[in-house]
RNA sequence: GCGCUUGUAGCUCAGUAGGAUAGAGCACCAGAUUCCUAAUCUGGGGGUCGCAGGUUCGAUUCCUGCCAAGCGCGCCA
């Protein structure tokens, strides 16, 4: 119906004025709830200038020149509003009719989690595993063929603290005496080091494990972890089509290619940056690689070599992503925790410069506080008050889990409240959803047969029906916006209109959905169906099995 | 200090490609169950949309400045 609005609206305005062009992305027509009417445009105010007239005047040309074909009455209202009242015989049109949905079957890369492989996983990863994930079934739902991709950042220098850290609890506890520093704490560590150690003991016979020991270790205790969150991950419904490791894309040596194109462009040099932050002892003049990222607006240029020559995080991660794009993606999209939010530019800038048509951009996941009796829980790795991800999992269900976080938009800091998610009751909306979904279920079950009985259109029925029909606007909406919030908000609304309807019966025997025989006429078979379709298309996308009895 | 994100009801948050009286849930108050699942529904009070300017027919939305919170500011990853 949008559409065929639309349409209408495009054809009135070009009788009106031929000269004028108007395209149908610039036309707004959205619901409206109450008296009213039922849908409404703002075009009369948005084009008034265009059309060199008063929005008023405008807006009754145009209403002048509608046809009138699906309603009863076209009015102006307030400054220049045009409303539309549909013909009660119009209503069940909504429910049938077929939109077209928009449908693309290119590839996507959506690559999310992606959590350094030294310890568990914790709250903070838990909400970009599920906007990602979530955001991997919004693309496939439009046809996409999605890969969700995990990365795993196993070179580098925090990869050899890890190692010490390993090395040095075994050491304490074996009183081997070995040169290690402790770098990482907690009790997984000392977990990993017993696993490492007790899989490892012929090494630990003689002094000092050598550089290829070590090695093996370290790829041992990276390989547990890495299963270890893919498995937390996957108890919750999420499983990646690929696992990159950084040492794979460094295999690949696409680096001295890289550099020179990004040479050519003129965005590279060779030079001093100011000291590294930790730097210690006697600085060599080496110079390093270094990518002019001040031209694209960054507060400094950044560093593509150290001063050993080996590569910087920043330089892999360009490799990876040059990487990802030559799998040829139509698409990629990174989930990303806010403490990244400075390193955008630089990453950005390299990969436009590389490949001006790229389409790559990346959605930001803010802070999530935990609340608990009304108090928000601080956490610190320094502490040990960290939150790991399987037990909130545990804790919560897998349900509220993935709701909750789909809930706010993933840009805004969000507080987890513990206590309510643990309510069964309206105050937790994916209860209150699917207790919608059971009663809609149980009166299918109830039906008796199938009657062709025309049903009384109360307000509370027309307002479930418009907002079902809204559903392929919200649902296209977040999808073009990367916001999955979008689809938790509307799920809860349309429930909320559908246990309004099913309360108006209270008051209004007509409301009810069967008649006495338990018969169920056509027209409200046909709304219930929608209704659990879209229901289940909206949860299907968040990841949530609807449920048929509660 | 610089950059990014955020600031909307007592609380948690929607909304903003400029548009009608700014919405929802919780909390508070008052009601609804002989009847398809009351795990629900109906009604009520509650707001200078952080502050101040600007742009215009119209700003919570766009621009500028300020204030507050969070995050980031390595040849770490």
């Amino acid at each position: 119906m949008f559409d065929q609005i639309k349409l209408s609206l495009i054809d009135c305005l070009s009788k009106i004025d031929a000269d004028i062009d108007i395209s149908i992305n610039e036309i707004e027509v959205s619901l409206l709830f109450d008296e009213k009417g039922d849908f409404t445009t703002n075009v009369a105010l948005k084009f008034s200038k265009i059309f060199k007239k008063k929005p008023s005047d405008l807006a009754k040309l145009i209403i002048d020149n509608f046809s009138f074909e699906n309603f009863d009455k076209i009015e102006m209202a307030g400054p220049g509003f045009i409303n539309f009242f549909l013909k009660d015989q119009s209503f069940f049109k909504l429910l049938s009719s077929h939109s077209n949905r928009f449908q693309d079957q290119s590839s996507v890369n959506i690559e999310f989690v992606s959590a350094n492989p030294t310890g568990p996983l914790h709250l903070a990863h838990g909400r970009g595993a599920i906007v990602g994930d979530v955001l991997s079934n919004l693309y496939q739902f439009f046809g996409h063929n999605v890969t969700r991709e995990y990365y795993v950042n196993n070179t580098g220098n925090q990869i050899n603290e890890f190692l010490s850290s390993i090395l040095f609890h075994i050491s304490t506890k074996h009183n081997l005496n070995l040169p290690y520093q402790q770098f990482y704490k907690g009790d997984y560590i000392q977990e990993l080091a017993k696993k490492c150690f007790d899989n490892f003991k012929d090494i630990f016979d003689s002094p000092k494990p050598t550089k290829n020991e070590e090695l093996q270790i370290v790829n041992f205790a990276i390989e547990y972890l890495v299963n270890q969150s893919l498995k937390t991950l996957n108890d919750s419904g999420i499983n990646f089509d690929q696992i990159t490791y950084e040492t794979s894309i460094v295999e690949k040596k696409l680096l001295p290619e890289i550099i020179k194109n990004l040479e050519k462009k003129g965005l590279v040099y060779y030079g001093q940056l100011h000291d590294p932050k930790d730097f210690q002892g006697t600085r060599k003049d080496n110079e390093i690689t270094i990518f002019k990222s001040t031209n694209f607006g960054d507060d400094e240029d950044r560093a593509i070599t150290k001063n050993d020559g080996t590569p910087t995080y920043f330089a892999n991660d360009i490799a990876f992503h040059v990487d990802k794009y030559q799998r040829k993606y139509s698409k990629l999209i990174n989930i990303w925790g806010a403490d990244h939010l400075g390193y955008l530019k630089r990453l950005s800038s390299a990969l436009v410069t590389l490949y001006p048509e790229i389409n790559f951009s990346v959605v930001f996941c803010q802070i999530v506080n935990l609340k608990r009796n009304n108090e928000i829980q601080k956490m610190s790795k320094r502490e040990g008050t960290i939150f790991e991800l399987d037990e909130l999992v545990k804790e919560i269900g897998i349900e509220n889990y993935r709701y909750f976080m789909s809930y706010r938009k993933n840009d805004t800091h969000m507080d987890l409240d513990i206590d309510l998610i643990k309510k069964e009751n309206k105050e937790n909306p994916i209860y209150y959803i699917q207790y919608s979904f059971a009663r809609s279920q149980s009166v299918l079950e109830r039906t008796n047969k199938l009657i062709s009985n025309d049903i009384e259109l109360s307000l509370e029925l027309k307002n479930l029906i418009k907002k079902i029909h809204e559903w392929e606007l919200v649902v296209f909406n977040s999808y073009k916006r990367n916001e999955v919030h979008l689809i938790a908000h509307y799920l809860e609304s349309v429930a909320s209109m559908f246990h309004s309807l099913w309360s108006s019966a209270k008051s209004n025997p007509n409301s009810r959905f069967l008649d006495d025989d338990n018969n169920l006429s056509e027209n409200t078979q046909l709304l219930l169906k929608k209704y659990q379709l879209v229901i289940s298309e909206g949860l299907g996308i968040l990841g949530i099995k609807p449920k048929l009895k509660m």
